[in-house]
DNA sequence: AGCACGCCGACT
DNA sequence: GTCGGCGTGCTC
């Protein structure tokens, strides 16, 4: 070190599960700025590191007095600046998440060779006023699509998926960022240096930098891709709504049926509501009552004289069906056993006949007839799409008749059959007629969100069905709010009816929600880790701690466990600190414990 | 997350 | 008698 020129120190983060930074010392005649990505030796091995920090030496509290050198930097400029820092600082606080996982998910992989020098980004942009807008109408596409190729700002477009990304990188004629992207570190730096002035992407592209003014846009906003499992573990629109918060610019969110929290953020002003022109005609909803019929055939008579006169006319037709409920329900009255505290549906642990609810903890042992009417067909059978395949193709023969995860893979099929899913991507207006199997297999959903899900899933069938089609909706509910909404096509009135039930119960958008899952092959160890988190929060005041309840299968076999929390709007804060010896060494005694704020999925 | 160092079962 | 299982701990 030359004596006069104090050593400079960088602190690192690196794409693991710690939620600490690592100082090394920089190699004289490296310039290294924040947000530049470089190659650091940890434990021996060469990894990728984000500059989080450069300092002199002796600013790095706690660290050995020796430091390892940085080998060299991957990228001669950093790829976001000091507000895509704070911004991933923040989401990762808020997640109680490790800044270097979330800063990995959220940037391009470095280029493989070391790039020429290229010049580094412009300055930081000059603060713009913020607006968000809640795009609901229809022809909400067309709009973004004139909106974006009219110019003359930047603009970014979130897609929930790479398919998605892919098809409006070609209508826009945008810088590709998604994974499938032939080069997204190419893609990014074209943006970034104003060479291109769209781009679209997936959450990997939400903290691409844009030059004032900006336009983000986040298509589907309520689709639950939107928040995948895994890091960063932060819905996009939450980190978009935080990005214009700090640097401005015009947010735009795109749903037909949008989650209850961005209606609530435009009911409270928050946000702008634009539900654009009334559409010309819209299709018909018809509930179908299944009292006493679907347990021997998927079909009832409304449904059966759609596809029937679709068929006739030549016209495509798609069933939703669904996947086993974990729920119980009459088949006679329509009875689902609930929680008497949370309100969700129980679900039904077949082996130890009990219904338990998936968010206190609460059991009960399980009826042998339905509690209402009395009646003893209280069943978990579902019509799952296969099974509708076979019913369908046994009544008409005729027809071709596919099962199919997506639309677009079976183009030949008149009946199309698969779960919710199947009516995403579809081009408005193209199907003859939509058929929901049941729908009581997705309000059953032990999910505070179910009739949510019920309701987009209605308003998404009715926009892919051609104004003159029918969308038959099967139901012992046929009074459901959601439905009833869906049929008069009144947003307003599912939401307010939607927005009272959450606030009643104390549910998102009015309180916040943590999940604490903790997985382990031996079970008492799992309960004894979950416990020992429960008592860490005992004494947070302002915290609701439910007792620990089954989670739902996951991927691994082994037995899972959770526990909720329920906290006001500074929940990640009030759980940090007691939390945090777990979450720096989440492995213990044979178990694992998994922290997942604003969880979107129970079921 | 990896990867190393730690103590208890089936083998050349 | 050893090789090796993964349980636990650490990473500038």
């Amino acid at each position: 070190v030359a004596a006069g020129s104090p050593a400079l120190v960088a602190d690192l983060v690196f794409d693991l599960p710690l939620r600490r930074s690592f100082s090394y010392r920089v190699p004289p005649g490296l310039a290294l700025r924040p947000g530049q990505r470089v190659a650091a030796r940890l434990q021996g091995r060469l990894r990728v590191g984000v500059v989080v920090a450069v300092g002199p030496e002796g600013g790095a509290a706690g660290a050995p007095a020796s430091l390892a050198a940085i080998e060299r930097v991957l990228e001669p400029a950093p790829l976001v600046g000091p507000a895509g820092l704070e911004l991933a600082r923040w989401a990762a606080a808020e997640s109680l998440s490790s800044l270097g996982a979330t800063l990995a998910a959220w940037l391009p992989p470095p280029p493989r060779a070391a790039p020429a020098a290229v010049a580094p980004p412009g300055a930081s942009p000059s603060r713009q006023p913020a607006t968000t807008e809640l795009w609901c109408g229809p022809g909400r596409g067309e709009a973004l699509e004139r909106e974006l190729a009219g110019g003359p700002g930047a603009g970014l477009v979130i897609a929930p998926d790479g398919e998605t990304a892919g098809a409006w990188a070609g209508r826009l004629d945008a810088a590709r960022l998604d994974a499938a992207a032939p080069d997204r570190w190419q893609a990014w730096l074209a943006v970034v240096r104003g060479r291109r002035r769209l781009a679209v992407g997936t959450r990997s592209a939400l903290l691409l930098p844009l030059p004032p003014p900006a336009t983000l846009a986040l298509l589907d906003e309520q689709d639950a891709a939107h928040k995948p499992p895994g890091a960063p573990r932060l819905h996009s629109r939450d980190l978009l709504r935080r990005r214009v918060q700090l640097e401005g610019g015009r947010l735009l969110l795109l749903a037909g049926a949008p989650s209850v929290e961005s209606w609530w953020e435009a009911r409270q002003g928050r946000a702008r509501l634009v539900e654009g022109a009334a559409a010309p005609g819209r299709a018909e909803v018809v509930a179908a009552p299944t009292r006493g019929i679907l347990r021997n055939h998927p079909l009832t008579l409304p449904l059966t004289a759609a596809l029937r006169d679709a068929l006739r006319r030549g016209g495509r037709i798609a069933l939703v069906a669904h996947r086993r409920a974990p729920a119980l329900g009459c088949d006679d009255c329509g009875a689902v056993p609930r929680c008497p505290d949370c309100g969700v549906a129980l679900a039904y642990e077949r082996t130890a006949a009990k219904l338990g609810c998936r968010l206190c903890g609460h059991r009960e042992p399980a009826p042998a007839s339905c509690p209402r009417c009395r009646g003893r067909r209280l069943a978990q059978l579902g019509w799952g799409p296969e099974r509708v395949v076979a019913a369908v193709a046994r009544r008409f023969p005729q027809a071709v008749v596919a099962s199919a995860t997506d639309a677009a893979r079976a183009p030949r099929a008149d009946v199309l059959v698969g779960t919710t899913a199947l009516l995403r991507r579809l081009p408005p207006g193209g199907l003859d007629a939509v058929g929901i199997v049941a729908l009581d297999d997705l309000l059953r959903l032990p999910d505070f969100r179910a009739a949510e899900r019920a309701f987009q899933l209605l308003w998404t069938a009715v926009e892919a069905t051609r104004p003159a089609g029918r969308v038959v909706v099967q139901t012992l509910h046929p009074d459901h709010y959601a439905l009833r909404a869906a049929q008069t096509a009144d947003r307003a009135r599912f939401y307010d009816d939607e927005l009272r039930f959450r606030e009643e119960l104390g549910y998102p958008p009015f309180r916040r929600l943590c999940l604490l899952r903790v997985s382990g092959a031996d079970p008492g160890a799992a309960r004894r880790l979950l416990e020992d988190c429960r008592a860490a929060l005992g004494g947070v005041a302002g915290l609701v701690v439910y007792p620990p309840a089954p989670a739902g299968a996951g991927p691994a076999r082994r037995p899972r466990l959770a526990c909720l929390v329920k906290g006001p709007r500074e929940l990640p804060a009030l759980l940090a600190g007691p939390l945090g010896p777990l979450l720096d060494r989440p492995r213990r005694a044979g178990a694992v414990v998994e922290v997942e704020m604003d969880p979107v999925d129970f079921a």
